[in-house]
DNA sequence: ATTTAGCACTCTAATCGTTAGAGTGCTAAT
DNA sequence: ATTAGCACTCTAACGATTAGAGTGCTAAAT
């Protein structure tokens, strides 16, 4: 509501953070004696009723200490805009293992989910980077057997898509070669609107392939990402948080509804800001599961072209500014290997590059 | 030890099955009370202490009900061999959703930890169909920016492994697209072993290209395989063995551990096994990690060419019949899959087909 | 020779006061 | 404005008590 003095901001951090580390709600006379405040206890007391009634601290009973609420972590994830930097050693650490694997794009993923656990202590998810508005860059079709052919997709920017399809009747890897040769030529950057502008102009086999590849894209673009790596399920199991059976077990759910996570990726918008990262506390209103969880999400990539998403999940009590600086960080990082690695070369015919 | 009477195997049967439900020690009285025995709790009774003396059960404290032993469960797998097959209505159902999806080998692999999942009540892993001695059918080079390229493969049986590779100097499309046709047209169905052989031949692009091939092969066939699917995480994490803290919650990482399920997955053969299905049983003194799960293990695919393993990870008290008999099922309906969509054609030149 | 009824005994888990301690809010003094 | 002091509150821990489920044993019944 009202403006917050300083003493008390800082108060409210402190209680945060204290909270973060215990779990259990803290009183002034913890606070004074933790942080070698150079107040008294009855002091903070008067603080914490004006917090309390501001809405950013609550009693889970009367005699007991303090809560932050989700307005409190909301409160305080809007003012840390000092958000500390992972330390340089870590962050040369964390880039060599990187290099290490620049090949393996999928190898990334795995990586930052482990990389974003561990240094959060909180479950991790990342998507691998998904194209935001496909371009072809080569196409394959290879006989398999009969009248099954494989059908194989690369993408501009290096994702390599693969599906089988069923002819109906047999043709010779001959035809199949030419076809791809002509179709490569033909289709060369162009995304789903292009092909389907000029697939009439095809007709037989060229015609039929070219129908799967505009319905695969299709498809592929409307699904956000395919599948989300989580790592770190332990840090997160073992919260106090989520040992009581009812309400909090059931809340556990969410780590198997990849719809829903997918839902929340795909909408990278709602819930506060910091820097580039989006953090949702509680749900935010909206998302009825996630009541007991924030969430710290960045993006990574080139934007209109493949990005993915990457994030931390855990308790409401997060340590958000780590959860945020290496969100912060591998976001970067990602995105720096990615434009290195596989620059988009169409860039110049799209126009799309600034 | 000694040889159990007929009567005493029911009444093991009955105890473990009791268990499996209420996850407590299970008495005399309940158990005559639940299943209209028509023998009383006294008989009963001292069946239960023969059953203990011979180590199939075990009591909590003096006057606690009847636990099942790692021994228990074992004896009562062994002798399942009526194993339930699936309703026919659900085996339907199953065979259906994968017909649906049958170009999408990928989604195989979550469907069936899905189906696994829900059918078991228990967590499910499952592993894509690894090459286990990959032969090579088509090799595309793609040219992205510069001195990258692009090196696809395309093995016998459909898998498409991708990579990124730089080129000491910078080279045109045209070069690359004649040096695949020309490596494919060399090497198609060779594995590495042949490839290494004729690596000699080569010099200049072409060696150099083949080299990445058989090191990527090398890699790909020494980890058994690249992911594990896990699904039905939630269906064990709310059973009563898992919400202590000390122990049952340091076994969870297991779930994490994906370097020690890669390499259960890889020894499919300790422990006892039903029908083609591995059943184990509590680490099985091997795997320390395990001592508070149970595991049933099947694979599929097709032997000598490309398996993936699948299974079903619980506690002890696992509904053994009803895994058994899934994982049973859907090993069998992918294997069969796999074999109709995409058929070896280069048996023939190998003879492995008999 | 089994099987079973009956009974004394054991152990857990739930219930119920009791209490120590951490914390609050208020008032009066600094 | 801050703080010392104090009465008050509420939880969580502790201990004692007890209901109930279960056992093992013995003696009677089949």
């Amino acid at each position: 509501m009202t403006e917050l003095s300083e003493r008390q901001k800082i108060i409210l951090s402190l209680v945060i953070h204290e909270y973060s580390r215990t779990a259990t709600p803290v009183g002034s006379h913890a606070l004074v004696a933790r942080y070698n405040l150079d107040m008294s206890s009855a002091t903070v007391r008067n603080e914490l009723v004006v917090l309390t009634e501001s809405g950013y601290l609550r009693q889970p009973h009367t005699s007991a200490g303090r809560v932050p609420t989700e307005e409190g972590y909301r409160y305080f994830v809007t003012r840390l805009t000092h958000a500390s930097e992972l330390p340089g050693t870590t962050r040369r650490t964390i880039s060599h293992q990187f290099y290490q694997m620049r090949n393996d794009v999928e190898q990334w993923v795995r990586l930052a989910a482990s990389v974003l656990a561990y240094q959060s202590r909180a479950a991790s998810l990342v998507t691998p980077p998904h194209p935001e508005h496909s371009r072809l860059k080569h196409l394959e079709l290879i006989a398999t057997r009969g009248r099954q052919i494989l059908v194989v997709l690369v993408m501009v920017g290096g994702e390599v898509r693969q599906r089988l399809q069923s002819l109906s009747e047999p043709v010779t890897q001959e035809q199949l070669s030419q076809s791809s040769e002509r179709l490569t030529q033909l289709f060369q950057g162009a995304d789903v609107n292009e092909m389907r502008a000029r697939l009439v102009q095809l007709q037989g086999l060229d015609a039929d392939v070219m129908q799967w590849v505009i319905d695969d894209l299709l498809q592929a673009d409307a699904i956000p990402t395919g599948e989300v790596y989580i790592d770190g399920l332990t840090n997160v199991l073992s919260e106090p948080e989520f040992t009581g059976s009812d309400e909090a077990r059931k809340s556990l759910r969410i780590l198997e509804e990849r719809s829903l996570l997918q839902d929340l990726v795909a909408r990278t918008s709602a819930g506060n800001t910091q820097g580039g990262v989006q953090v949702l506390i509680g749900g935010e209103g909206t998302w009825d599961e996630l009541r007991q969880w924030s969430l710290v999400l960045g993006s990574y990539g080139m934007p209109g072209q493949a990005t993915g998403t990457l994030g931390v999940l855990g308790p409401l009590r997060l340590s958000y500014g780590r959860a945020i600086s290496t969100v912060r960080f591998l976001s970067g990082l990602m995105s720096d290997l990615m434009a290195e690695t596989m620059l988009d070369e169409t860039s110049a015919n799209t126009g799309e590059m600034n």
